[in-house]
DNA sequence: GCTCTGCATTGATTTATATCAAGGGGTCAT
DNA sequence: ATGACCCCTTGATATAAATCAATGCAGAGC
């Protein structure tokens, strides 16, 4: 499952193993999967440093490793899998802000506490760093600074854009956006079609909905002959083109 | 209006004529309307390439001055006044993804184009850089870089409760939540009164609700006894308190 | 094999908020 | 002054989506 052809450092593999606990950390995955600057800012003698401050762990799926409100100790970076961001308000209402796939930096909060709860969709692995130390990282390569800024800016769009949708969209633009947003970013298989490795009630909280009418709007789609919808949690886009002008209130 | 005795730089005032445009960039104000670390980071002998690459503008209320997929060639840091930042559907619908005030940057955007839109709400000052020489200036100052990495983190944060209130909280939650943010951001004076100075329609687009419904939440509220609605945009909360648990959602 | 549990779908009904509509009180230019 | 315009408020009605409710399906454990 874990797709190391893709990898574009494939050529000089730098797998370390960790003597302290025993994993490997992936520096070759954690950095290309978004081919990034960060990458050839790292040169060969700062991996040590880096290995020493990494620590690779492996988290279940349903298993919430980031709980709101608590200390912000450490910063993550996902190298697969698929993580689950949220907010939760006292009675239990609860708004997913995003999913991070690989290459995503979790716990940038300035903050000493988390602003935001993570939970593993799927079985997710991941690079956890002690915030005492990625600072110490951040000093010395200020390019993985750079980096970060780049990332922030780019979650800050995508937040926009999901403001937009929560604040204005209609269910069905919503539920359009959402399937192309998906496509986009790179969970498409050669059919065309999507597996969504979240449940109905995730999506549901991801866009303000309930998981009824996420249920209802896709099957409105199947019956439009825009999607299909198959077994478990795949879909197929049949019409990319309806879907777009749906997604941004063109009709 | 503008208020100098704020400064904490006013020891050593550094007003610097602008040559070319005859405008004064206040690096002061620029810098230290929060606090931060930019500041320490600009010695004397750097503000001359500050003065270079910034140039003071004034833009009046309701001027557009960033259109949303624009060439973003300009950079800016607001010194005073209230701009809102938007996204807009084709149809017309528009959504307020957040208000920058004194102190913070516009057009962090990493794209060529602006993904937003942003207005003058009363009449606004900023300093404009060219996106060109801000590249040279991040190269050159990299605390610079970690003080927008920090804003960016900040105002993710921000973007992260509003998807919460967008996708999760009703309108009376949501107006109650608006009013205590404005308090928070300092734009109450000395009884608890409270200036905005934007327009219901404004707050309606930032809370994703029409204008009808925020003017009968606020009418609802000044019922329960919450505020007090004053001529034009003042408001007065009169408990804090119940606003704080109606926010979240306790009742 | 069975039951239990969680997830998804679909239908009936309710409701919060949008939409439509009217009127009041500023401000500005003529 | 007068009218035009904008913003706000309030009322009546419509509607999209939530809620309540029932059913089906699939996997896990016994």
């Amino acid at each position: 499952m874990p797709d190391t052809s893709s990898c574009q450092f494939e050529q000089r593999p730098r797998r370390l193993v960790m003597g302290a606990v025993g994993l490997q950390p992936d520096f070759c995955k954690m950095c290309n999967v978004r081919p990034s600057s960060v990458c050839s800012a790292i040169e060969d003698a700062d991996i040590a440093r880096l290995s020493e401050a990494a620590v690779e762990t492996i988290v279940p799926p349903g298993r919430c490793f980031i709980e709101e409100g608590e200390p912000a100790t450490d910063f993550f970076n996902v190298t697969s899998g698929t993580v689950k961001l949220f907010k939760a308000l006292p009675d239990g209402r609860r708004q997913i802000t995003g999913f991070a796939g690989p290459g995503h930096f979790l716990g940038l909060a300035v903050s000493d506490r988390y602003a935001f709860g993570a939970e593993a969709v799927d079985t997710v692995r991941l690079c956890r760093f002690s915030r005492e130390r990625m600072r110490g990282l951040l000093d010395d390569f200020p390019r993985m600074e750079r980096r970060l800024l780049e990332e922030a800016s780019n979650e800050l769009v995508a937040a926009q854009n999901q403001m937009l949708l929560l604040g204005r969209k209609t269910a069905r633009e919503r539920v359009a956006s959402f399937l192309l947003d998906q496509a986009n970013h790179g969970e498409l298989n050669a059919a065309g079609q999507l597996h969504l490795p979240m449940t109905r009630g995730d999506i549901a909280d991801y866009l303000g909905l309930t998981i009824e009418t996420v249920s209802r709007t896709l099957s409105w789609m199947r019956a439009q002959g825009m999607i299909d919808v198959g077994k478990g949690y795949a879909i197929t886009l049949l019409s990319q083109e309806r879907l777009e002008s749906l997604a941004e209130g063109e009709d």
